[in-house]
DNA sequence: CCATGTGAATTGATTCACAGCG
DNA sequence: CGCTGTGAATCAATTCACATGG
């Protein structure tokens, strides 16, 4: 859930599928806790407990990889940490920057799983004057001004947009005619980017009302079999003739 | 993408299927800003256009939620603002408390999306005693101490967890345990959470993981045909008797 | 005549269940 | 003998394509 158009139905050498590609860094962060802990294997079992998924899922999404378990034992942990992290191309080094230096962005700028695993906050970039040299994070926030040069001094390939939703689009296209291709958007905007170029969105509000939806859902039910009051799945209520429509809502 | 367990197999009215409820969020945002701009219809083609759909999909997906459109002509913009609205929820309002007032539990509060809609901040919580009383967002942080009573007394259903990782899990059996039965949570683990209890994660490192496993396929792909070199899908390469295997990871 | 609404076809993801290897 | 790896079966989501109604 969440690329912006983009999917590359071309050269794709080997797919593995997106929805195991999402899990991927889910597997991996449980193995770098078992790897901690000094753990030598795990079973498909355990492992796929600790990441919160089934172990068939687990088992089929690794074969996508390659056959790196040994049947009636289990996965080398070290061994497949290495493996995933090849794989997502963690053994790179990605420099990325975060343009919107807003109370969001600082929070990005200083979020500490950012700076591990391979990603790299290389610059932040804000339109206010006023925040120029100031340091979040210790890094010196720079202005709008330099995008261009920032992102080709640096070689990144990979922006963070936390700005007002306003100014998001003309960020991206902006990062994207700098030569960036992938795209993390905290904006609450539908980017649209040309092709090859990746978005991955993040939007706290889709997430809430999500969430609303099946509360909703939950309070139905309690009260399942009473009145008829509340109907739930207005399934075919057809814009009927009863007058039901309060025709606005709260902005 | 995010479901923790959960997923109510159990008396789902007439199901909307996950995929849909997922977008009604995008569909309303577009609705929205048509809304505000006083347009009266829209076709199932620009509304996808603006929610970045196609308008097959988005169709399909109304057809859930019962005829709402006029063949030939299209969808009545408030009319649909309203039925989206209400299936989602959000024709209600939701109290939500954040729990971890760091960096980003802070940006939280401040951010104004979050407030719009039906969702409503109804109390800040950290585990901080020197930040109890500070006001965030214009609103008063409380002490972790009074979590039940907070929860109660709000009729809180939704909560929303951003502290560290090693105290998501607990936070999140105090918030079940006071009624909560919907989580957010932006804590970088898995939280296991009774049937019933809808968890959905939000994880920036997962993201820009993704992000960087394309990423890498691009960067392979610019060189495909070139030297044998970068095998991108190392298929099968079975832990076989070369001795390729590094072994450790950067942490 | 145009755009919705929807069965049918297709594609993708998950789960089952077990053969086969260490 | 236990656990991996995987075909086959199932379930979900997307797309196609067109009949249908305003």
């Amino acid at each position: 859930m969440a690329t912006g158009r983009t999917h590359r139905p071309a050269t794709r050498s080997r797919g593995i599928p997106e929805a195991t590609v999402a899990r991927l860094p889910l597997y991996l962060r449980a193995l770098t806790a078992l790897s901690e802990r000094s753990v030598p294997t795990v079973s498909s079992e355990e492992l796929a407990a600790a990441a919160g998924v089934n172990s068939a899922k687990l088992r089929k999404d690794f074969s996508y990889l390659g056959s790196y378990g040994t049947r009636g034992v289990g996965y080398d942990v070290e061994y497949l940490v290495y493996q995933i992290s090849r794989e997502l191309g963690l053994t790179q080094d990605w420099p990325v920057v975060i343009v919107g230096i807003g109370n969001l962005g600082a929070a990005l700028a200083n979020y500490g799983g950012f700076a591990s695993r391979g990603f790299r906050v290389a610059a932040l970039i804000d339109a206010d004057p006023a925040m120029a040299g100031k340091p979040v994070a210790g890094i010196p926030v720079q202005h709008t001004d330099d995008l261009e040069k920032i992102i080709d001094d640096n070689g990144v390939s990979i922006g963070v947009i936390a700005t007002p939703a306003g100014a998001a689009q003309q960020v991206c296209d902006r990062l994207v005619a700098a030569g960036v291709t992938s795209i993390l958007n905290f904006a609450p905007t539908v980017l649209s980017v040309p092709d090859g170029v990746d978005v991955r969105k993040v939007d706290l509000s889709i997430e809430l009302q999500i969430l609303a939806f099946h509360e909703q859902r939950k309070a139905g039910e309690e009260a399942a079999g009473e009145s008829a009051a509340v109907p739930l799945a207005p399934k075919d209520s057809g814009k009927g003739p009863d007058g039901d429509v309060p025709a606005v809502m709260p902005a």
